[in-house]
DNA sequence: CAGTATCCTTCCTGATACTG
DNA sequence: CAGTATCAGGAAGGATACTG
């Protein structure tokens, strides 16, 4: 991997940034946590539609690695296990909130599609 | 905020701006250009070590045609191609700001390393 | 100089079946 | 209910040689 020294391991903190958001679910799961609350694995499971299992346990544990999330089992059968967000995943949400804007705009401007890029002659 | 309506074919707007930064180099590369302004491609691919062409220019082309960068042709020998940001991708890069600065606050945190998580006993 | 073309490897992602 | 295990397919990323 192209380690640059910028600043520290990160070319720059973007790239800090980017490399715990990054990924198909975990700016979703962020999102869901925040706007919802703690919430429980089959919820969780429930208000992502399309993930599959194996895909939402490996994002939470990796957010959970990063101390974005908070993982909290209950002892109990059926088993419980609670899911919310740390300190720093709600900053990170606010964080990306500038970003969101921005996306939601992009997809007003023109539906957002990906323009071909004509050859030049 | 946006409520959890599926905005077309995205998520909501988080989804769509991450679609469009996603990628290792594509942040680097706007935050490059922003900071040093329209650049040759040698001189990009010289301030992003580590890249090899052909990410370089497939980057380059998606960005392109996502609108955020501007390709200038001169047609002389040897040749002479510049890129800059268009104004979307100004934008784009104003709103990546706090997420940056989230980033670098991580890694004064504690160096960002990921944290093993021990096994529950 | 500014790319293309090719090949190769690794990472992501998802489906499915099974367990405490 | 909340996971784990396994396998497979494709996409993302990279090294290198070549070209207008």
């Amino acid at each position: 991997m192209t380690e640059q020294v910028r600043c520290g391991p990160y070319f720059c903190g973007i790239d800090a940034a980017m490399d715990v958001v990054s990924g198909k679910w975990k700016s979703l799961i962020l999102w869901e946590l925040d706007e919802k609350g703690t919430r429980r694995y089959g919820e969780l499971k429930h208000g992502l539609p399309g993930i599959s299992e194996k895909m939402l346990i490996q994002t939470l544990r990796e957010m959970e690695a990063d101390g974005l999330v908070h993982r909290e089992v209950y002892r109990q059968v059926p088993p419980r296990v609670e899911y919310s967000l740390t300190e720093h995943g709600v900053s990170l949400n606010k964080a990306l909130e500038p970003l969101t804007s921005w996306g939601i705009e992009r997809i007003n401007r023109v539906g957002a599609s990906r323009v071909d890029i004509p050859e030049p002659v």
